[in-house]
DNA sequence: ATTTTTGTTTGAAAATGTTTGATCATGCGA
DNA sequence: TCGCATGATCAAACATTTTCAAACAAAAAT
């Protein structure tokens, strides 16, 4: 009973249906307020809670966080619209994408923020799909002079509206992870060079990168193959896990983000693939 | 309904009265005051509480408020108009997603829904950027056996995760419309032929189809060469309005899809270029 | 397996802040 | 000058924030 290590065995059996019930319930409620708020532009806090059989208090924390989310302006007596379109019809309901965001949401946000600080400076800039390139684009919103080039359209329907320009890989679209891919994909992206490529991975070991898709490590590498610089991003919960495909070994990378230090036989297979390995600092909460 | 589940004290009866005094935000006052303005160039404080049910003070207050920020001039015993456009920039641009979503909602949901009938028949779908295709895809989701062809980020993201395949074309993202473009998105469906395509225009006359933007205007015209019928989607306002570019000439469509008679003129026009002319139904209301 | 603990969500009540309408003294325009 | 709009002030109505307790679920402990 004295185990001292803490493997998250348990969430993996877990039923995500499960975990956020009342998650879903007030996520629901969200949605219904946004969606009456758009019939009309303005909705007050009565109007909302009597159409929603909740009390006027859930109904004002309601508001205070879709506020918080950029999502309506708050107003006294209810809410209007956001006068900037926010991300607009990415919202539906996306089981797997949104619960994998919620997991080790604190980890992933801290190399997203190490991640973005470290490819400002570039012109032409690669983003892979996933979780953690996903909360990286929130930070790309206002670099100026930069091009981002990716097969997400959840980071390209992040991304519009902001300063860089988006150029998104044509192709079949991928239900869950909303990315394209396939041979006409990776033919549009082999024609270009990318100063850098932002990288997600679901496994690392000596042997080098894993993911569990198919369909999207051939994308991984064609931007590994066609950029100058070559980011993976990796969670701690990530090492020593393998996956279905091997994309690379970890020689055939630059830099590898992560947010704790790794088993020693890693650091040591990173070292020996002078890969430089970069410890990214805990965000301060707000 | 005369059931209340916990709120006896409140004594909001849940008729939904026009007539509502305090429930009115004061914003949406606001607004209601500028359109009065504008109708006539000017508007006297009685005229406007009148017409709003509250009092002269509350009018005046709000006119204070409206001369700060610059949206009207106060006078003795009313306001003008303000002489120079003060927020004017914003709207004179082309109107966002959004707002053009909102704009002619119920006619543009009738010509969605019947277009939408009309398409499930067919194998491969090409669908153009615009807000009567976006509503159409929400028809689409169930769609067996389909396979969708857009460079509408917006559709592949709504169509994301129901039955049929989705496929984007690739290219830069435009912004607000998140539509992607340029000479690489073209050639990728260049290389297809579709069953049908569904088009969006922004006017149309006896000379034929007229659009906003040149950046979508080529892959209009790409779905055009590349489809075995073709079918424009156009509400009513749309008729006898030029835009920026021409599309293409009547004779190049099969369907067109509106919401009430045309002119006469138009009717002769799209008669004379063999076009099947289709008035949706109106929806009834949910 | 059951119970306790812990954390989260929701609604109710009190305290505080805003908005609204009425009254009245003042000032502008005919 | 007279009439009427205006701005100030205050009370009432309303909205918001804060705080707290009940309901409920998940995690931990027995």
């Amino acid at each position: 009973m004295a185990d001292d290590t803490a493997l998250p065995e348990t969430s993996t059996h877990g039923a995500p249906r499960d975990a956020d019930r009342q998650r879903l319930l007030a996520h629901d409620r969200h949605a219904h307020i946004l969606a009456l708020l758009r019939r009309t532009g303005s909705l007050t806090v009565a109007a909302a809670a009597a159409e929603l059989a909740v009390s006027d208090m859930t109904i004002r924390r309601d508001l205070v966080e879709l506020e918080r989310e950029g999502r309506l302006v708050r107003i006294h007596g209810g809410a209007i619209e956001a006068d900037n379109p926010p991300l607009v019809a990415m919202d539906s309901e996306e089981p797997s994408f949104d619960s994998r965001l919620r997991q080790r949401r604190d980890p992933k946000a801290a190399i997203a923020a190490a991640a973005a600080a470290l490819v400002s400076g570039y012109r032409t800039i690669a983003m892979d799909v996933g979780t953690t390139t996903y909360l990286m684009a929130e930070h790309l919103k206002d670099l100026p002079h930069a091009k981002v080039f990716t097969n997400s359209l959840r980071i390209a329907a992040l991304l519009n509206g902001g300063v860089p320009e988006v150029y998104v890989a044509g192709g079949r679209v991928r239900a869950d992870e909303m990315s394209t891919g396939g041979p006409t994909a990776i033919a549009q992206f082999e024609a270009l060079w990318f100063d850098v490529a932002v990288i997600g991975v679901s496994g690392i070991t000596v042997d080098g990168l894993f993911d569990y898709s198919f369909d999207d490590t051939d994308m991984k590498r064609a931007y590994l193959r066609r950029s100058g610089t070559k980011i993976v991003l990796c969670d701690s919960a990530k090492f020593l896990r393998m996956s279905l495909v091997r994309i690379a070994p970890l020689s055939d990378i630059d830099i590898l983000i992560t947010d704790a230090e790794p088993p020693a036989k890693i650091a040591a297979a990173l070292a020996a693939a002078k890969v430089d390995l970069r410890i990214a600092p805990p965000l301060t909460r707000d």
